[in-house]
DNA sequence: AAGCCTTCTTAACATAGGTCAATGCACGAT
DNA sequence: ATCGTGCATTGACCTATGTTAAGAAGGCTT
């Protein structure tokens, strides 16, 4: 469990002086949160960004008959807000909670916008990004559409071979939109396919 | 079935001087495409964002199975593009094709990252776009992990309405991520079901 | 007007995955 | 060491949705 701080991260991902950079982070925008912590709980207003210095998020919401649905994990290097809140004040629809021991850099949407219009890079850097983002989602959409239990566990494994060691098997399970039985089920499943071969 | 230039989409949103603004957009960037036509095959390079002035997209996969997963309608006012081939040139997994006769504005990366150092209000707007369009996708991820093909159904027409009325309905299923005869089932049971309050 | 697509509906049947309940295991707290 | 709690597994059963196949209603095309 390695630790990324987020001046790090930009310095790796854009030219920048080291000086420059100082006048916008100050330390006072690090927080951390015990494991179990809420940094968000649904129906609160959230107008903060955060990015994960160290430990593991994870974003979900709850459905009428109290089941959960995990819409992201969010470990070192990832960015985590509700845009609900961020751009239309609205109270959050997701609970973000630490998984483990985490430390988070805060953002509001108002250092995003002054850094973009002092540093042109970090503009074209967030927007690709954001893109990013956009195209992953689309991707889990895609898989959400066309695939079975399995194929969605096996793709998760590829994709997040870490996260999936680092929580319990029916948050997968959440993530996946199946049942916990289902990728116990699953799973089984594809351990004596294994070794049949 | 309104027409919607882009210029009209830029002036509407950001306080931009209307000269300004003319000397990035060329009348050449604007395309024709009938009904039936494609604007991207799946595997082809896409580095091109469609802005539909008028008329309907749809963005589909194809899985081994042969079967298509409404990814996204665009009708006039939307964005679409692919992300894979536009940032990490790859060849693209959706077909784009045109639903009805459509008109659209054709911009390139540079276009936007052009429009983005000029006019920092721009860069603004541009990342609003981005962040609600990541909103939308997540509420859809969302749906699709805790609602049932009745309440897809139900959301959908609340949200897209206009879409509802434009497309077959075997398209709207593909969508939602049901079958045809269970989206023909589900619309039966809602009608016998209001009809007996 | 006839014929041909495409779409939608319906019904019978099949199945992946959900639900419920019991068991066992691991681990932290006392 | 023991208890309790949370997690994973398993099996029996259930249900929503998929599948297959057929027929009916429009709307193009010739």
């Amino acid at each position: 469990m390695q630790e990324y701080r987020f001046s790090e991260f930009l310095t790796s991902n854009i030219e920048v002086d080291e000086k420059v950079l100082s006048q916008f982070l100050s330390q006072n925008q690090r927080k951390t949160f015990n494991k179990g912590d809420f940094l968000v709980f649904a129906g609160d207003l959230c107008e903060s960004i955060f990015f994960v210095e160290k430990g593991l998020l994870r974003q979900y919401s709850i459905d009428e008959k109290g089941k959960e649905h995990v819409l992201q994990f969010a470990p070192e290097g990832w960015l985590v807000n509700d845009r609900e809140s961020l751009y239309y004040n609205k109270p959050s629809k997701y609970n973000i909670e630490a998984l483990e021991n985490t430390e988070v850099f805060i953002l509001d949407k108002k250092i995003i916008e002054k850094l973009e219009e002092e540093l042109p890079e970090f503009a074209t850097f967030n927007n690709e990004l954001l893109n990013n983002h956009i195209r992953h989602l689309q991707n889990r959409i895609n898989l959400l559409l066309s695939a079975t239990a399995e194929e969605r566990y096996l793709t998760f494994i590829k994709m997040y071979p870490d996260i999936l060691l680092r929580v319990p098997q029916w948050m997968v399970a959440s993530y996946l939109g199946i049942a916990p039985e289902s990728l116990s089920r699953v799973r089984k499943e594809l351990a004596t396919r294994n070794f049949k071969k």
